[in-house]
DNA sequence: TACTAACCTGTACG
DNA sequence: ACGTACAGGTTAG
């Protein structure tokens, strides 16, 4: 049982972290792998189609421990405050994985329908709460598809990463509980090899699913947070962000946030997205 | 090693 | 209506 002062289910849902979510009169639904999960707002009860035993809301972090740890500068501090109850959250490996390949070049709407389309078409339909649902894809289900089955779920591109990346988990070549176990460089070297994976989606996938909590994912945004609040720390020079410059600056956002820095990440992000929708 | 154009698709804007 | 820009990057060259 969660406390719920912990929990704000709507920052944590609408921060980018995760895709097939719905809210369905005071119940958020979502799908989690082979799992659906369901969040009761009232009672802040939470129940799912299958057994789970991880937590989903991380309720195992000490987040109090947490937020003062990442708490280094004014900025932070400030969505922090304005931001009680976001967190990460600990997502089905290969779902973030396929989800974030997708995300590549493209945005929230675009991302979310061709990953509901790819349920629809690949995964098993279930019924929950006396609600149809779609499971995501199984990665046996995506390798076996033929690249055109795959574009048509409106990925375009990308559906040859998809393919690649669901054949890379068939042969071992990724292997999530391994990725799990070993560190974070060496957890991204070897997630980074398969096609369609680069420095940021890479991160995205070690921090929502991966337990790598020093992972802070920079896309356009984020760098421009960096760039509007922190260029005296960072100095982000040029204007494309190739790999090693995208590990320099990881090495100095880690060195100031610490070992949560992918919380902190989370929070400057949310902010961030929340002053530009005005 | 460092930099840039091309890339599917849907939507917003003029 | 219709062209153009652009969106939560990655890859090939």
């Amino acid at each position: 049982m969660l406390e719920q002062s912990l929990l704000n289910i709507d920052y944590t849902i609408n921060s980018g972290q995760v895709f097939l979510w719905e809210k369905n009169q005071d119940v958020w639904y979502g799908v989690n792998g082979q799992n659906v999960m369901a969040f009761d707002e009232k009672s802040s009860k939470i129940s799912s189609f299958a057994r789970n035993s991880q937590s989903f809301f991380r309720d195992d972090d000490d987040y109090n421990l947490i937020m003062k740890s990442i708490s280094k500068d004014k900025i932070v501090k400030k969505a922090v405050k304005q931001f009680p109850g976001l967190r990460l959250l600990r997502q089905d490996p290969f779902q973030c994985y396929i989800s974030f390949i997708a995300s590549s070049n493209s945005n929230i709407q675009n991302i979310k329908r061709s990953l509901q389309q790819l349920c629809k078409k690949f995964g098993k339909k279930i019924v929950f709460d006396n609600k149809d649902f779609f499971l995501f894809p199984t990665a046996e289900s995506l390798s076996n598809a033929t690249v055109e089955e795959i574009q048509k779920c409106g990925l375009g591109y990308r559906a040859k990463a998809v393919k690649e990346a669901s054949l890379a988990v068939i042969t071992k070549q990724i292997d999530f509980d391994l990725l799990k176990k070993i560190d974070y460089q060496n957890a991204k070297d070897i997630l980074l090899g398969a096609y369609g994976v680069g420095s940021k989606v890479a991160d995205c996938i070690l921090l929502f699913s991966l337990e790598k909590l020093e992972a802070f994912p920079m896309d356009r945004w984020v760098l421009k947070i960096l760039e509007k609040y922190y260029s005296n720390k960072f100095q982000i020079n040029g204007k494309s962000l190739t790999e090693k410059k995208y590990n320099e600056i990881h090495e100095k956002v880690v060195n100031h946030f610490g070992p949560y820095a992918g919380y902190s990440q989370q929070f400057l992000f949310k902010m961030e997205r929340e002053i530009n929708q005005k």
